[in-house]
DNA sequence: CTCGTCACGGTTGAT
DNA sequence: ACATCAACCGTGACG
């Protein structure tokens, strides 16, 4: 049983509230832990790097869970996800799966079959990996090849069937390259194209909807001294409460393309996590990771791979440590945005084991300077003493 | 007490 | 424009 929290803006939620108009409104629940979620989104990236550098930092995930109220299955979760792909962005949400049966597969296993009649599917398989059509990641099953001779051939012995083929846009159906981040060729979509301006909230580079606050009394200030970081969060929150509820998680994702870097980080997106403000350069060498970077996400996300893959990223973890910039009084300010920042994979191999590779992938090959990027997190300032 | 796992109710976005 | 589907989410409970 989830506390429901409403929170309406408008009232007395700072000054953030301004920009909205008095109906909006935006809402959380509050967890066991009095941690402020929105139920079905990602927690901010922001809480998600401090799960991540809590644990390097050898805090027990059971303490990280209390610490920054986030249940210790979640903990769990992002902690796994971290060690094995390095990431510490949440997956694609939303979108479809890339169909494996484009025209072009189907235009061949139609060639194959006329050419041999008695051909096996799996043959079929075989060949369409052999001769390059498919790659062991779009390769269709033995089934669907033989769903796509049952259903999509049928009788070879009527050859009207391959007429009325449709024209084979052929690779260019493969419906992969838009699932992936890298298909982002510049920037993803407008910033706040989406997000931002719905509701005419003003929509400063990236900023998105970055004005609306948490009301939340749940926040996790005063937790390892990331008073600012969480207060931030829980206080100024969310505006992560669009309706879209995706600056929760997007943290910048609107910056993120913006190819105005400071330190290696996107500048724009920083400007834009105001919500979550968070270590940035620390965080950006957990971000990279999401190499199996979900179609959605991904543009959010990774944007231009120029963008943050670039190789030209001079990362510099120390330098940009938590208490860059802002901070302002004691409180540290983090940039949630700099999530974007490049960074390295901690298992660059192991993405390519589970993902087709991409060219995100590829580029993340360039970034080995992940595990420098760790060290960022022994620049925080974080007061491991909960209590 | 800790932690991995999973059902659940939810959101998202491609189709 | 709407519905469907399948992906993901974090929570909470169980073992």
């Amino acid at each position: 049983m989830y506390l429901c929290v409403i929170f309406e803006h408008g009232g007395d939620c700072g000054a953030l509230c301004g920009v909205l108009p008095p109906t909006e409104q935006t809402y959380g629940e509050v967890n066991q832990l009095g941690g402020v979620f929105v139920n079905g989104r990602p927690l901010p990236n922001a809480i998600r790097l401090r799960i991540v550098e809590l644990a390097q930092l050898g805090i027990r995930p059971c303490d990280i869970s209390r610490q920054l109220r986030v249940s210790h299955g979640c903990v769990s979760k992002i902690l796994a996800r971290y060690n094995e792909t390095g990431s510490i962005l949440p997956g694609a949400i939303g979108g479809s799966k890339p169909r494996v049966t484009t025209p072009n597969v189907v235009k061949n296993i139609r060639e194959y079959k006329q050419a041999d009649p008695g051909i096996f599917a799996w043959e079929i398989r075989d060949r369409l990996l052999a001769d390059g059509v498919c790659d062991k990641y779009n390769v269709p099953s033995v089934s669907s090849i033989s769903r796509i001779l049952r259903n999509k051939i049928g009788n070879l012995s009527q050859p009207a069937a391959h007429d009325s083929s449709k024209p084979t846009h052929a690779q260019a159906a493969l419906p992969y390259n838009h699932i992936y981040p890298y298909s982002y060729p510049n920037a993803m979509s407008p910033p706040g194209a989406k997000m931002g301006s719905p509701h005419g909230v003003p929509v400063t580079g990236g900023h998105v909807s970055i004005s609306r606050a948490w009301p939340s009394p749940h926040t996790v200030s005063n937790i390892l001294g990331i008073r600012a970081f969480m207060d931030s969060t829980a206080i100024a929150g969310p505006d992560g409460y669009t309706p879209k509820m995706e600056d929760w998680t997007g943290v910048g994702r609107t910056a993120f393309p913006s190819p105005h870097c400071v330190n290696g980080m996107d500048k724009t997106a920083i400007d834009s996590d105001v919500k979550y403000p968070q270590p940035s350069s620390t965080l950006s060498s957990y971000v990279p990771a999401c190499a199996y970077s979900p179609p959605n996400q991904y543009g959010v996300y990774s944007g231009p791979p120029g963008g943050y893959m670039s190789p030209a990223h001079h990362w510099q973890p120390q330098s940009a440590s938590l208490s860059h910039a802002g901070g302002g009084g004691g409180g540290v300010t983090m940039h949630a945005a700099e999530i974007h920042a490049p960074m390295v994979f901690k298992h660059p191999a192991r993405d390519e084991d589970r993902k087709p590779p991409s060219p995100l992938v590829k580029q993340q090959h360039h970034q080995q300077q992940q595990h420098e990027a760790l060290g960022g997190v022994h620049g925080l300032a974080l007061s491991t003493s909960s209590s």
